[in-house]
Parts: C-alpha cells; sequence; structure tokens
DNA sequence: AAGACGGGGGT
DNA sequence: ACCCCAGTCTT
C-alpha cells in the first residue's frame, strides 16, 4: 500500500518537475535561504526576494557582514521579521564559530536559529540526501486526505503522528527526491482548494477521494480570535528630511522604521504635545486597515512640516533614502501611493 | 499548549 | 470584502 503511493508521486514528480534555484550547485547556504525565506510563504513570492538576496550576498560571509538595516531592506514587505534577524545571526555564527562552513547533519542544522523541524529536514535532504522526511502544510494536507487522517498538526502529538508517517513512506537514499515529490504534489495538485483529483494517479489510493470526503480534509486549524489595534502614524518632515525611528520593542514590525506613533483609536492631544507637534489641522489618511494572522491593524498616516523638529531615538533621513527604508507593508503601500510632498 | 509573528492570493 | 494559506520562537 505505501509502495503504490510512493510509485504514484515518483511517477507524478517525472511529469511536473520543478526546478529549485539551488539545484546546479547543491550549496546549503542557498538551500537554507530558498527554505526559510518560504516558511509560511509561497515559492512564487519567496522567488524574488531570493534572487535578490543571493544576488547581494552570494557566500554566507557576505551575509554575515552585512548590516541589519540592508537585509532589512531587502527583506522588507516579506514579513515574519524575525526570520531576517535568525537569518543574519546564524551567517554571523556560522561564519565566525564555524569558519564559514554549514552543519551536515539534520542534529546539527536543527540547532540554528530560525530553523526547526521543517527547515533542518529540507536543508538535511536536499543537500546531504540524509533520509529525513519533511513535515510541511503541504505534506499534511497530502497524508491527510491520501490515508483519511482527520487531524491538524496544531497538538503535539498529532504532529508527531504524521511525522512518524511521513518517516515510514520516505524512500530511503532518495529523500531528496521523495520530499521535492510530495511537496510538488501538494502545492500544485492536491491544493487546499480545488484539488485537481480528475486528474490525479493517487486518487484510486487516495481516501479523501475514495470517500468523498476531499473537502473536509484536513480539518481546519483551529484560530485566535483578532485582536483590534489603533495607530495615528506621523511623518516629522523638515526641508527634505523626515524623522524616523527604528520599533525595537517586542512587538510586531520589530527591526522596521516608524515616525512617531501614537497607539490609539482617537488622537490623544497631550500626547502630541509631549512630542512638540501641533497637530490642529492635521490632513490625516482614512483608516487603512492590514490584517495580520493575529491582530487587525488599523492606522491613519500624516505628514506634519516641524523645522528644527527633533527627539532622542529619531534620526533624519532625506527623503530620496526612504526607498531603501524597511516600514511595515501598509505604511510603503501609502508611501508608494502619496509620496511625501 | 497557546499565543505572537506579516503578508498575499482566491473567490 | 471576506475567507484561506503557512514554520518557529516565546510564554
Amino acid at each position: 500500500m505505501f509502495k503504490t503511493f510512493q510509485d504514484n508521486l515518483l511517477a507524478f514528480y517525472q511529469s511536473f518537475p520543478i526546478e529549485k534555484p539551488w539545484q546546479a550547485d547543491r550549496d546549503p547556504y542557498k538551500i537554507w535561504l530558498l527554505e526559510v525565506l518560504s516558511q509560511q510563504t509561497r515559492m512564487e513570492q519567496a522567488l524574488p526576494y531570493y534572487r535578490r538576496l543571493v544576488d547581494r550576498f552570494p557566500k554566507i560571509e557576505l551575509l554575515a557582514d552585512a548590516s541589519e538595516d540592508d537585509l532589512f531592506a531587502l527583506w522588507k514587505g516579506l514579513g515574519y521579521y524575525s526570520r531576517a534577524r535568525n537569518l543574519h545571526n546564524t551567517a554571523k555564527y556560522i561564519t565566525s564559530e564555524r569558519e564559514g562552513q554549514f552543519p551536515r547533519t539534520y542534529a546539527d542544522i536543527i540547532k540554528l536559529n530560525g530553523v526547526g523541524p521543517y527547515t533542518a529536514s529540507a536543508i538535511a535532504s536536499f543537500a546531504f540526501r540524509e533520509d529525513v522526511a519533511v513535515l510541511d502544510g503541504n505534506v499534511h494536507r497530502v497524508l491527510s486526505r491520501v490515508f483519511g487522517i482527520a487531524k491538524t498538526i496544531q497538538r503535539g502529538q498529532d504532529k508527531d503522528e504524521f511525522q512518524n508517517l511521513a518517516n515510514k513512506l520516505l524512500i530511503k537514499g532518495q529523500s531528496d527526491i521523495y520530499n521535492q515529490a510530495i511537496m510538488n504534489f501538494g502545492s500544485t495538485h492536491c491544493k487546499p482548494q480545488n484539488p485537481n483529483c480528475g486528474d490525479c494517479n493517487i486518487s484510486e489510493i487516495c481516501y479523501a477521494y475514495q470517500n468523498e470526503k476531499v473537502g473536509v480534509l484536513p480539518p481546519p486549524k483551529l484560530r485566535p480570535i483578532l485582536r483590534d489595534r489603533y495607530f495615528h502614524f506621523v511623518f516629522v518632515k523638515s526641508k527634505d528630511n523626515i524623522y524616523l525611528r527604528k520599533r525595537m520593542e517586542k512587538d510586531i514590525w520589530q527591526g522596521l522604521y516608524e515616525g512617531v506613533v501614537q497607539e490609539n483609536k482617537d488622537l490623544d492631544v497631550d500626547f502630541w504635545q509631549t512630542q512638540k507637534l501641533d497637530i490642529a489641522g492635521l490632513l490625516w489618511s482614512p483608516w487603512l486597515k492590514q490584517v495580520l494572522s493575529h491582530q487587525r491593524i488599523w492606522m491613519k498616516i500624516a505628514i506634519i512640516e516641524s523645522e528644527n523638529w527633533s527627539s532622542t531615538n529619531f534620526q533624519a533621513f532625506h527623503t530620496s533614502e526612504l526607498k531603501n527604508i524597511a516600514f511595515p507593508r501598509v505604511v510603503s503601500k501609502w508611501i508608494e501611493a502619496h509620496g511625501f510632498d
């Protein structure tokens, strides 16, 4: 039974091979880069970022030497910015503590910052053909449907069950091909919505297809209730300079830049007075909305002209530099549409 | 075990 | 406008 599933999977892979950009040299550094970019991110979205990063930092030593702001500028818009921070720290660690040698086993790779079970398996199998099975969202969906397991992987115990099944199915000695095949199959064919069951060579052994349960497998994940947050965001402008500060708090958008921000639904005159800013008659944007997986962000943005304004933690940037500054997406979208005039 | 952490695509 | 998608770290 397992053999049939695997044979069909490999047959599928022959007809839908997907070239990875690191295929030529299988450099674990490049594989790591692409896998980290792909966490919680579709491949099509990650690829342009991958190309810019590899182009700019073809060797791990160059990534280690980069400034965090430069890295964030290249990461801007992709989200989950702690990935960029971990990437940077790990590049520095490998360069200085391991003489640039990327670890070569799952056990060592998973010790790296920002690398969990999925990414460690992917790197160990793609770069070194170690017999470790990946378990990502695609693999979970495929196994849930084909083997009729109506469970999410939110509980550790259930995740272990899927991981054990994935390990059993793994074709030893061909973990790179097998892992690639099952993820490709999940992302291009056994999709979350409208899977292509009519043209699937696995459907004959697929529990969900045979029992008309494709629509209900895997079961939906429990989602956290969204919290609403409101921000008033002001760019202070003096001639051609804009004052910005880097968000250092343990909060959303850590490491990104912002103007003067009051987090509140209503304008607090006292707050703006302490910032020495007169916001009377300011032209605010409408409420701009950005939905994150756990928060609903509402933001009003305005520009205020103020000569000789200064405040601790704020730094002046010439308006021409701002395209290389990482802002939250909702802010950069507003900048693209509005500009600073 | 539960919550925090961005953003994009399909319908 | 609404619904769905997806790994790692921290608490």
